[in-house]
RNA sequence: CGCGGGAUGGAGCAGUCCGGUAGCUCGUCAGGCUCAUAACCUGAAGGUCGUGAGGUUCAAAUCCCACUCCCGCAC
């Protein structure tokens, strides 16, 4: 098929791949180089140089609402566009544009975990599974019908990274698999449920402060659910410690949340949660033992948010 | 020129402000104790203190200059 795509980051990267290796991409369509990392240099996105790469045309536009927007996206003549972690609305007129209008890669299970962090919230809320919804993109924010749903199970030790990687290439597989479909007619759209909906909120870099005070293995999925980005931490000595594996242990829960046990093993509001690696700012993460050999964090503290 | 942290025996750190021949917790090796041990005791090896046959100085890990490489924030 003729096709434009539009997305952004690497979650993105991998539709486009696929999206490539089968069909006809006529335009990408991606967020503006920005400035970031270290230099503060204006950095493209993973899709664009992709693009760039492989000689197609791209577009940044910052919105759509000028006409000429709105127009010259028309003007692309394409059968379908495919939407992945692009960041920008469309206004209706896109939708609309193309004979097969537009789909969405939408990395949850729809209609759970509607909006812009899908993966990170299925983890942080402790879900079981998670997976890839291919999606007919209506006016509403990942209202439209669904078109093709796969699944992927949530690991004890998933984080939102090891997840984003594996919906990636789901996410690809998915839509080659729709984009088949569809082209013959066999991927009849299905309302979304109306029941089990949630909102996904855009994960705020503050969530990664830590409290103890929370059930071990709450505390445990929302710390994965935060990597790689924004990470979870906590203070101790004005200085930010931030947790990069940990476990879910039985203790006793008369134990103070926050208290620093034997092992590394901090005390929640039930259970402990033993600390596997950390890291100290402009340090490298480190398992618990070399990190404790350089940094005294003595058994009986107690750690709590404020310092 | 976005902000900041760091580079010291195999690992992680201290020492740098107030220059004066390198220290801590481990690891390694040897020996000892022990029924035994990742426990304990004793001893040993191992470092041109990131680079520059740079600058200052009687003397530089420490002060000054340039450079390289890591990392966090910001995004």
């Amino acid at each position: 098929m003729k096709a434009v795509f539009m997305g952004t980051p690497d979650f993105a990267l991998a539709a486009l791949k696929a999206l490539h290796s089968k069909h006809d991409v006529v335009c990408v369509y991606t967020q503006p180089p920005r400035p970031s990392g270290r230099g503060h240099k204006p950095t493209p996105s993973p899709v664009h140089l992709y693009a760039e790469e492989h000689g197609i045309p791209v577009r940044c536009p910052p919105t759509f609402k000028p006409q000429e927007e709105k127009d010259a996206f028309a003007a692309l003549d394409a059968d379908i566009a495919v939407v992945a972690a692009y960041g920008l609305l469309l206004p209706k007129a896109c939708l609309n544009a193309f004979k097969y209008g537009c789909v969405n890669i939408h990395g949850s299970l729809l209609p759970r975990w509607r909006g812009a962090a899908p993966i990170q919230r299925a983890i942080m809320a402790g879900d079981a599974e998670t997976g890839v919804t291919l999606m007919q993109m209506d006016a509403g924010m990942d209202t439209g019908d669904m078109l093709l749903i796969k699944k992927l199970p949530i690991g004890a030790k998933d984080t939102a990274g090891t997840v984003f990687d594996k919906m990636a290439a789901l996410g690809g597989e998915t839509l080659l698999e729709g984009l088949e479909l569809l082209e013959h007619g066999k991927l009849p759209p299905v309302k979304q449920p109306a029941d089990g909906i949630t909102h996904a909120a855009k994960v705020a870099k503050e969530e990664g402060l830590i409290s103890f005070d929370i059930p071990a293995r709450e505390l445990d999925c929302k710390i994965r659910g935060l990597l790689p980005w924004p990470g979870a931490w906590f203070f101790y000595n004005g200085e930010r410690i931030s947790v990069l594996d940990a476990d879910p242990v039985e203790l006793d829960d008369a134990i103070p949340a926050g208290t620093v046990c034997e092992n590394l093993t901090v005390a929640c509001k039930t259970g402990g949660l033993k600390l596997n690696v950390l890291r100290r700012d402009g340090k490298k993460a480190l398992p618990a033992a070399d990190f404790l050999r350089g940094f005294d964090l003595p058994e009986g503290t107690v750690l709590n948010a404020q310092i």
